[in-house]
DNA sequence: TAAAAAATAAGCTAATTGACGAACTCAAAT
DNA sequence: ATTTGAGTTCGTCAATTAGCTTATTTTTTA
């Protein structure tokens, strides 16, 4: 939508659908009119309210018709690996982070604690691994972010694996690692992330980290 | 940013790229309290005019930097900035597929001219980097493959993101860019890729690659 | 603690949006 | 040949945005 011509994107939407501006207006409780006038591109910038209000009132209706069109669309392929991931509204400073989840670091300078991230992901090390390729999902909208695996061993896949990807996270934590192999730590160096273990359990830190914004 | 808080969010995105809002408001060519009075929610349903002049400057200052924080996004969700992808049936040399696409040689050399490629990749540049997509998933069932770059300004970006990238494509085409950044053809070199600009635009493109198998 | 930098706040103007409704085109159906 | 319905155009107008300038407050840094 926010492209040069936001009105042709309104306007494929609408018809995928199957509504017609008369239909649609009414939902939108406005005058078809007015559906055309955006659609024309009568106005070039429409603001962002009107295009959430114009995006909600397509899924609400496709919702209360059975979802046949949201669902088909959502990459509903729920990643049993990633256990929680959220996005913080401001930045928190990897330290912070450290305190909040009682953490021990593992590898990371000084210089690096300070850098703030902006969400977080918590993956099962197994599952992970097992299932498909979750390190794709693994990022939100930032990947500023901490990525918690759990059920870790020796702490050596989960360091790889985010060696052999493009996106790097900022810091990395082990949830109760029976042991951390000593490759670890250098990896991350290597890739300057921030490695950190805690003896908290999954729930424990979930519960800890919604109250960081 | 098509969200409650669009302020909250523009923030956020200034932070990661380590802007003050004097400096981001110069990149804009606005004065630094209007920067302000978005971030604070003074103008509460910006236009979506507005939102991309601002994504757009945000992502240039970062190409000019070498595109870090852009190319580190790259890899997760799902594929608008892809326009176009297709595999070919057999091998169409180099060579060949310059002739049809009226390509101009930037960067490489006679030897690589030859050699075959399996299909291409059509990316929109500009998208690539605002729904956070990217590079991830430009390449099909193989890499030894075209990867046309629409919406280029400099060609920075887009060869940078190419090195750093594990999976290198053979050719780089970029569809009319404003001009071409010396650094651009240098990398190309590095990475033994063809590149290669066209005036041609994408329909049209798309439309000759379609005789091609 | 003082000075400098960054961020907010407030007030103002011009341009644009968001909305309406009436008149209009164009195809298809009667 | 006329009706119907979907879509378009356009004049109008209040509300809002986008921008400026000039303080003032908050946060950093020296």
């Amino acid at each position: 939508m926010v492209s040069e011509k936001p009105g042709e994107t309104l306007r494929k939407w609408r018809e995928i659908f199957h509504l017609s501006q008369k239909e649609f207006a009414n939902l939108l409780e406005v005058k078809p009119s007015v559906v055309c006038d955006f659609e024309k591109g009568r106005r070039a910038s429409p603001g962002i309210g009107t295009v959430r209000k114009f995006v909600e009132t397509m899924v609400d209706y496709d919702s209360a018709h059975g979802g046949k069109i949201v669902n088909s669309m959502a990459g509903s392929h729920t990643n049993e690996a990633i256990v929680d991931i959220k996005e913080f509204t401001s930045g928190v400073t990897i330290e912070k982070m450290l305190e909040t989840i009682e953490g021990e670091i593992l590898a990371g300078s000084e210089e690096l604690i300070g850098r703030p991230i902006y969400g977080y992901t918590m993956v099962d090390s197994l599952k992970a691994i097992t299932t498909f390729n979750a390190f794709g999902e693994m990022y939100g909208w930032s990947n500023e972010r901490a990525v918690f695996f759990s059920g870790v061993q020796y702490g050596r896949s989960p360091m790889i694996a985010v060696r052999a990807h493009p996106v790097k996270p900022r810091m990395v934590v082990y949830i109760k690692p029976k042991t951390v192999d000593q490759l670890a730590p250098k990896l991350a160096d290597m890739e300057r992330v921030v490695l950190v273990k805690t003896e908290l359990d999954e729930k424990t830190i979930i519960g800890k980290l919604r109250y960081l914004k």
